[in-house]
RNA sequence: UGGGGUGUCGUCCAAUGGUAGGACAUGCGGCUCUGGACCGUAGGAUCGGGGUUCGAAUCCCUGCACCCCAGCCA
């Protein structure tokens, strides 16, 4: 189901379709499928499309999902990266049990293979640098010309290959590649490289190989070895898919899988290529891989997004061939849906203005009760102090409102959510003019938030009590980039959005938000979604703002500048 | 000017020869102890030109636009 359609729960996506098909018609009796990452980088948000494509599938079909490593290229690739992409896939709720594997488990058996080419006169090994290589290719309008070296005697190849992976030549000096058409329109086709001589150590393998087999030449046998019968990949691979399929053709694999291919996907003011997002790191511009503006599966766990947002996102995205801009407004909607749901209500104030409540005693204080979360009647209700002192946001105060600003202002009466009506008396500047307090009375009848003689107020505001606040830092955060296709002209560097971070640190938190731990995640009543940070320490919590909530008033006030 | 793909509301995805529909976004109402949530409602699309057909987003022809490929990256 593509999760865009309530009518009917048995529409498919075109790759289901396929699925289903091959399981109607007994081509399959099980559907294997699997997540291939290469371990030289974190993941983001463009792979979980494809994790949960992969897992997701095996699991409406009842079969299995295998957790392969692509790791082909030792240059690249570190442990690290192994570890990081395990949690990230294990966070997004996908198992792969005991299905964990690596293209260089069969470094072997690839090797082997790549002899009986040689036998079969369907692969040589060629003397030509890397520049002599390109030159021979061609361009994408003229065919290539053959290698001097490639009508080669098998045996000569049998032994040079041999003496390649024995160490004899220096990286670079010979490759092994397919005999297959120098004339292909497709250049994939025009004796691609199976192997490459590189002495580097392998995060797996150690020191043990020195030449190591390309993606096109392991990644349909690693299908293959593993009875994989649906490979699924991006566009970008659609050219490979011969070559994929000549080599499952020409070798003695134990099975025969099918690659299909989706369009990646793509997120407005949002870049998701890995290299890019390694200039974002390695400069500086950001805090780190998970840095909670960062589209990373680690940045956006840290940020606060819910698994189950993600999921829903993906499942509302669709999947199509033709490539595609996601609105990073579609992936917000679904982090507000899914917490709305599932999040508790606190109160908190960023920017506080103190009230005094004139005819409240001094001295004195006491516990209301305030629901947990009105979206779910299990989650209870807890007790929130109340004082003389109050903090109230700033922005709930104006002197000379506008018509159409509801909330607080001089004689006027509004509502503090769960405790009590209370009217503005007096307000107290200081030498600048600036508003410092405010001087309020309460009416002790409206206890709870409700008034008996049926009174109405048109603003309910959040506050908390100054003598039980806990003081916290709060990071707010906005698009990293300025413009919904960052670096579509120029250097991606310009189209960074300065504001994408702004620190708060003397927010007030009513007490009971101590009680949770980094990675907790709650509402603050009319400001948005918050997870604590790991860089909270004991008395001073660090909370990330998730997203906010939707705010009519923020637009009223926009169009009114207009 | 080689090869491989793709063109449907602003955005994403459906419609598989038979009323072009949903979601997000946007506008307008309602409701509300969160200007939240929720409910209702409106506007908004088949790349162009031919053809086949009672009937075309869908089939055919022909243009056009966009994406990918010339790593010993994946």
């Amino acid at each position: 189901m593509t999760g865009n359609d309530d009518t009917d729960g048995e529409r498919q996506d075109f790759i289901r379709e396929i699925i289903s098909e091959d399981l109607a018609t007994s081509k399959h009796a099980e559907v294997v499928t699997r997540f291939p990452p290469e371990p030289n980088g974190y993941l983001h948000i463009g792979h979980t499309k494809s994790i949960f494509l992969n897992f997701g599938i095996a699991e409406e079909f009842g079969g299995r999902c295998h957790l392969r490593f692509d790791d082909t290229n030792p240059v690249k690739e570190e442990l690290e990266y192994i570890e990081s992409i395990k949690e990230d896939v294990r966070w997004l709720g996908c198992d792969w049990g005991e299905r964990l594997y690596h293209a260089s488990d069969y470094f072997e058996r690839l090797y082997d293979w790549a002899e009986d080419l040689v036998r079969a006169g369907k692969a040589y090994v060629d003397d030509l640098s890397a520049e002599e290589i390109r030159a021979h290719r061609g361009t994408l309008t003229e065919p290539g010309k053959p290698s001097p070296y490639r009508d080669r005697e098998a045996d000569e190849n049998l032994e040079l290959l041999r003496a390649m992976r024995d160490g004899k030549y220096p990286d670079g000096d010979k490759v092994l590649r397919a005999k297959i058409d120098m004339t292909a329109g497709n250049i994939n086709l025009r004796d691609p490289v199976l192997y490459r001589i590189l002495r580097a150590t392998h995060p797996r393998t150690g020191d043990r190989w020195c030449i190591y087999p390309t993606y096109d030449y392991a990644h349909g046998q690693s299908d293959a070895i593993e009875h994989i019968t649906h490979s699924l990949c991006t566009l970008e691979f659609e050219d490979h898919r011969p070559l994929y399929d000549w080599f499952v053709d020409n070798l003695p694999v134990p099975s025969k899988p099918r690659q299909i291919e989706f369009a990646r996907l793509n997120l407005t003011y949002t870049v998701l290529s890995k290299r890019r997002l390694l200039q974002l790191v390695k400069g500086g511009h950001v805090g780190g891989w998970d840095d909670p503006r960062m589209p990373t599966i680690s940045g956006i766990r840290r940020r606060g997004y819910p698994p189950a947002a993600m999921h829903d996102f993906i499942e509302r995205v669709g999947l199509a061939k033709r490539n595609s801009v996601v609105d990073l407004a579609m992936l917000e909607h679904c982090v507000r849906t899914e917490l709305n749901r599932t999040a508790e209500r606190r109160m908190g104030v960023l920017r506080p203005l103190k009230v005094v409540i004139e005819n409240y005693p001094e001295g004195t204080s006491e516990e209301l009760e305030a629901v947990n979360n009105p979206e779910d009647s299990a989650a209870g209700t807890r007790q929130v102090p109340f004082g003389r002192e109050l903090y109230i946001e700033r922005a709930d105060f104006m002197e000379e409102p506008p018509k159409k600003f509801f909330r607080l202002a001089p004689g006027r009466e509004v509502r503090l959510r769960y405790a009590y009506f209370i009217t503005c008396r007096d307000v107290i500047k200081d030498d600048t003019g600036e508003v410092v307090e405010l001087r309020c009375t309460y009416d002790p009848e409206t206890r709870g938030g409700d008034s008996p003689d049926g009174r109405k107020v048109k603003a309910t505001l959040h506050w908390v009590s100054a003598a039980h606040a806990v003081g916290a830092e709060v990071r707010l955060y906005d698009h990293l980039f300025n413009r919904p296709d960052p670096g579509a002209d120029g250097d991606l560097l310009d189209d960074l959005n300065p504001g994408s971070l702004e620190v708060v640190d003397d927010a007030w938190l009513e007490p009971s938000i101590a009680a949770f731990g980094p990675g907790d995640r709650f509402q603050l009543e009319r400001l948005g979604y918050f997870c604590v940070d790991p860089d909270s320490v004991p008395g001073k919590p660090v909370l990330n703002r998730a997203v906010t909530l939707r705010d009519s008033w923020a637009k009223v006030k926009a169009k009114s500048k207009e």
